[in-house]
DNA sequence: CTGTCATTCAATTATTCTATTGAATGACGA
DNA sequence: TCGTCATTCAATAGAATAATTGAATGACAG
């Protein structure tokens, strides 16, 4: 096919774009990436896939604009290249939610199980915080949470809960956040402790979009 | 693949959207059916694109709950599923032309030569046409122009410009839109009407946007 | 200069997507 | 009921994409 017109030509790049954003791994890697610049070894460490596989899909990233790439070293550290790549991801998110009922399906059969309470939103979270009445847990990795997290949050990894718990307040409620609106470890940690009996709730999303909403984020431990 | 959790199963239903963006002539097709619901035909004739292609196409935006269908007769219209279509192709958009030298390319090639001035924006175009400064010209084909056009803007057609310009006020600026922000039809007629001696710009982008902004749109001729 | 390690490239296979064709469906009017 | 017309389905061939493997690159340390 070939480019009879301008906005043809145009089309077909952001038609590149889009189908960048059309693999479900892409998007997983996206997410990751919202957390911060990864290399390609601890991108793959982290979904669990070969690094070559990893590395072909970046590149796709890249060419699409998505992301971009810095060379340090051995390490060629990746992060994404534009703060509207959330928001693109969010606009599809979003139209997804609304209209495919296999999105509420799976929602329904597996989350509402697990978070029957309304989720914490960002506003609710910043005036509970300031008058002191709930305890705000991150539950990623402690690597993730080194490189930004939620002023006042303390850092428990989902392995970590039990443990973590024992030693907490039993009356006060916690707010659990981790990576997005649909990362599954909030949701599991407020199940776990909603089971050893504590008040829990989560975060209606992750560090990347409070991050993106202009409000402070904290470093280091 | 089967599927091990519900993030990922999210993610691919995620995937189905964002891959039903990925391809030019669907795009295309988006940009059409923001003008207004169209019959499959109709559509396939606006494309210059065979009837089943268009249909499968079509069918492939429905599945990703993109674009919603109505039986009428035997006729079929299909329209946009919902407002944020719109806001997700714009923020695929502005990542394409913020991130891609081709996109660069592409336009300081073809656009600029065409427009190098900058285009009017909404706001601007409102005080010119409150003032009663400027002329406002829809260059899109009488049936679109009939489903709904920006208030006191009159149905030019691209073919009927050199025409029209002959009755026209000399001395009177012309403001030109169309579809949408890389509607060629738009620096076409800039393009014609300058090269013809008048003063000439383009809105900043189509009606869709214009609609999407909540701005009045007249009915009718 | 050589070995090591992170990353990329190249080549293969399996899978999915695209365009095209012709036949099937479903609604309308005679 | 029958023919017509808009749309969809089904089947095909060709093209693009995905995952895997092993080899190649490029930077660092000794």
């Amino acid at each position: 096919m070939s480019i009879r017109n301008p906005k043809q030509a145009l089309y077909e790049q952001f038609a590149i774009v889009a189908k960048a954003f059309g693999h479900p791994l892409r998007l997983e890697m996206i997410e990751h990436l919202a957390q911060g610049a990864r290399s390609v070894e601890a991108l793959a460490a982290k979904l669990g896939q070969p690094v070559a596989n990893i590395s072909q899909h970046l590149q796709a990233l890249r060419r699409a604009g998505i992301v971009s790439a810095e060379r340090d070293g051995k390490f060629v550290h990746y992060s994404l290249a534009d703060a509207s790549v959330l928001s693109a991801v969010a606009a599809v998110r979003g139209l997804a939610e609304r209209q495919l009922a296999e999105v509420d399906r799976i929602v329904r059969g597996y989350f509402d199980a697990r978070d029957d309470m309304r989720p914490v939103t960002r506003d609710e979270l910043q005036t509970l915080m300031r008058d002191g009445l709930v305890t705000l847990i991150d539950v990623r990795p402690p690597d993730e949470f080194a490189l930004g997290h939620v002023p006042g949050a303390i850092n428990v990894p989902l392995g970590e809960i039990k443990t973590w718990s024992a030693d907490a307040a039993p009356d006060r409620e916690v707010v659990a956040y981790c990576r997005g609106p649909w990362c599954v470890m909030s949701f599991e940690a407020v199940a776990a402790l909603r089971s050893l009996g504590y008040s829990a709730r989560r975060l209606e999303d992750g560090l990347p979009e409070w991050k993106a909403a202009g409000l402070p984020v904290e470093m280091a431990a």
